[in-house]
DNA sequence: ATCAATTGCTATAACGTTATACCATGGGTT
DNA sequence: AACCCATGGTATAACGTTATAGCAATTGAT
């Protein structure tokens, strides 16, 4: 194997300073169209590939832009990652994906090496319980980020989210026009955004329609802990006829604990998700969701990071996309037995 | 915003010499307890932290490492990066991913990046249709490499996978044992390894019972497409009464189809999965599956990337890890009317 | 023939680390 | 006093790029 070329190898190659092979790779500056071929058939020949480490700190330019989450698996997740990932590659971006697995400590060792490494940009939802001092690291070092599904109270980043309140409040709202009158929220853990909003949104649907029983049962966001929990909530609170979900993945782990329990989604018991994720349209009940595209929701994060990485000065945006209400088997109108 | 605060700067504000804060912040050289107490109080008070680039490009060393695969959603491949991740970072490593969609332009650009920013090293799953020149672009860098899943014809890298023929040739016995005559292999697409070690198993157990009748069936190795594919199958073969799939997300999405049909898997048509996906443990019917840990498998994968490492002379390792049949309600007994 | 402008290229100083060599100083031993 | 040898530092040259300034030629206009 021989030695890794640099600059000054395909320059010694093609007799000509490394400066000039500089400039022919990035195309810039005034070289001769002789001379530029000859130095990019060398280049070729020799497989150059130029460092990255050098050139980023030298022009204080990099193409490599990460995306930290928790849980890369949530095929929610996973849509967004294509949408932000596509965009961002084709304006020459690299997207890399770091899951904290929701650990904050774990979280700040990754932002860490990205600030290291000097990173473009970030894309990030805020671990559960990130310290303030985790948001300063990134201030004091400049790095361009954008916040991502949860919104931190110190508002100096660049936000994008979606309508929670109003989404679950239509949700909720929905449920109760199908004469539903005991609808519990399940899902999420402790109060982080957008969990709290969803709530909110919840129940101030409720008080409207002035229900005045409101239920909120905790799980991890996941199809296992979501079925469990729907076992849990309907040994603690039996008369509840639907639940409004934090996210799909909870809702089609109900819906399993509800067949399990030998009853029917949308028939005895209502179930509606949130996200609208590629299952929820052939699951058994096809799932009731509050959808939002998430392939779009990642292209315009891409966006939102692109403009800040540009113009750094720019003022902090907030984007809130909506939620949409769609119609499927897991819900339906209560029964007469269950009033 | 101050600037951002370098070698420099903490020296100065600790009237020491760069070489010395330098010594402190990595622990190595001669110093007393007393500037390196100081040195360290006034670096976490700027909040510094080093320049990877910089630090790389001089020492050489380089800790993060990539991770190359096809749809980081698919929970198995989510479990993967788990357990590697988990290892590399008690190791001082980073582990960041890169999801290429199995689209081997994508990934050539992926890998490029990687080498321009001299990682330590590279997991990855090969796109489909990877070109030689592909591996020869690894070659020629020098990024120590470890293929997983997918094993290249050239057997340059390290590698490891699963015991995929044998596995597979359990689940055809076992099928056969049952009483199934006219059994399907379902999922995957092109002859990629491993579903072509996969077929082999499965049909050399075939054989191996007198068995001439196989069916091979293409999907993509998702729920929507497993589904989608068990529906064309069924009416292709109406005979077939069991079906070895290439994944457990394909195995969910044909119970799925055949729930659809009005069938019931497990007592019409037996299915069974591939990896034990902890969604396979809940689904109505739970799947009976070739199980591997996936967690220890990342794992295994780190240790296998950290040795070569460590030592690039190092003879190349091929690790391939068995698989266990595990039986829940998906497959039964063949029903008299089937015969 | 003179001056100005353009073309094609090169020399060189950064960028922020780390590795190496080196230099004081202050004991202990003879 | 002369020696050795720790101890606790510092100065400085890399690492491989890119940005900037500048220098010969060549061309074109007057």
């Amino acid at each position: 194997m021989t030695k890794k070329p640099k600059l000054e190898t395909v320059a010694s190659e093609a007799g000509v300073s490394v400066a000039t092979v500089s400039q022919v790779m990035r195309g810039t500056g005034r070289i001769s169209e002789k001379t530029r071929k000859k130095v990019l058939r060398i280049a070729q020949k020799l497989n150059y590939v130029k460092d990255g480490r050098a050139a980023s700190m030298r022009s204080g330019e990099n193409k490599e832009i990460g995306l930290a989450i928790h849980h890369i698996s949530n095929p929610f997740n996973a849509e967004v990652i294509s949408g932000a990932s596509d965009l961002l590659e084709d304006e020459g971006y690299l997207l890399s994906t770091l899951d904290a697995r929701d650990n904050a400590t774990r979280q700040r060792r990754q932002l860490e090496a990205f600030i290291r490494s000097s990173r473009g940009g970030l894309i990030w939802v805020p671990a559960q319980g990130t310290p303030t001092s985790t948001y300063d690291l990134l201030q004091t070092h400049g790095l361009p980020a954008v916040t991502f599904l949860r919104r931190p109270d110190v508002g100096l980043l660049d936000h994008v989210g979606i309508e929670d309140s109003d989404a679950t409040a239509v949700a909720t709202n929905y449920l109760v026009s199908l004469g539903h009158r005991h609808i519990a929220f399940l899902g999420g853990i402790a109060s982080v955004a957008p969990r709290s909003e969803r709530i909110a949104g919840y129940r101030s649907a409720l008080i409207e329609s002035g229900i005045k029983d409101s239920i909120v049962w905790d799980t991890e966001d996941n199809r296992h802990a979501g079925m469990d929990a729907m076992f849990e909530l309907n040994k603690a609170h039996p008369e509840v006829t639907a639940v409004v979900c934090n996210g799909d993945m909870v809702a089609l782990g109900a819906s399993l604990a509800i067949l399990q329990l030998d009853r029917v989604p949308g028939r005895d018991i209502s179930v509606i998700g949130f996200d609208d994720i590629e299952e929820a349209a052939i699951s058994m009940p096809r799932l009731t969701t509050m959808a939002v595209c998430p392939y779009q929701l990642g292209r315009k994060l891409a966006r939102v990071m692109l403009d800040r990485i540009q113009d750094p000065g720019l003022p902090k945006t907030v984007t809130l996309v909506p939620a949409t209400l769609k119609i499927r088997e897991s819900t339906g109108t209560l029964k007469a037995y269950n009033t």
